[in-house]
DNA sequence: GTGTATGCAAAGCTTTTGCATAGGT
DNA sequence: ACCTATGCAAAAGCTTTGCATACAC
């Protein structure tokens, strides 16, 4: 049986107040606000259960690494700012399935877009 | 300036002759067909020194961990197989530009496709 | 001969795990 | 009271780095 621990219920907090993928760092910082104890390891070790429970996701971020964002979203993707460095959600999905070679069978797929986000695109002009 | 090494040949090689997406393990594994010595450092200095040569690109992959692959082929993306725990490279690209919101710039992109390969599909039939 | 590249070992990261104890049920 | 989850520290991966020597030029 799973157990509702102050810990987990920060983590979760965590990721309600900040829609966008986070690492585990940053859940450890965020984490903090809420139970100053909270400890790495107790981060990971949620993070995963998590993950199982199906309440986050798990991506592989090519440059920022492991990063964990809440499922239930609309589907989406992501796009990761080379001048901010930081990864956003992307609205839609600018796949288009019928170019996939059809012997494939396609479960999931996975998105990255690189590039200037709007807001740094703004100063750089 | 650049010298050529024994072991850099050896690792060259490697990506010639496997047109999949490699992990530094496999390089050092099939290096050493090459060169029985290969260290592991000299495989990830020399991997380095790839990818900013232009010779090798580096994706980020979301179960295998860090890939390489030779630069130069024709544009394409990658298929993850669950079943035999694969890369393999998937020719085209299903890639909407027009879905994307457009005051983002984007420069580059990553798609990585998960489920059943054509050959394991056969065997699950 | 000069200086970059290698091999080895140590050190840095990130992530996982063992263990005693705190705390949820 | 029971037993899972936590905190701490050690350990296990993966990747980088320092240093003496080998070897490409």
């Amino acid at each position: 049986m799973r157990r509702k621990t102050t810990q987990r219920i920060a983590i979760e907090q965590v990721f309600k107040q900040h829609e966008r993928p986070m690492g585990v760092d940053e859940v450890l910082e965020y984490g903090r606000d809420f139970v100053e104890s909270l400890n790495q390891a107790t981060v990971y070790r949620n993070l995963k259960l998590l993950v199982e429970d199906g309440w986050l996701k798990r991506l592989s971020h090519p440059s920022l690494g492991t990063l964990y964002e809440r499922t239930g979203r609309p589907h989406h993707h992501h796009f990761h700012c080379r001048v901010c460095n930081r990864a956003f959600e992307l609205p839609g999905c600018p796949l288009n399935e019928n170019a996939v070679p059809e012997e494939y069978i396609v479960e999931d797929h996975e998105i990255f877009l690189f590039g200037v986000c709007p807001s740094c695109a703004k100063v750089t002009e």
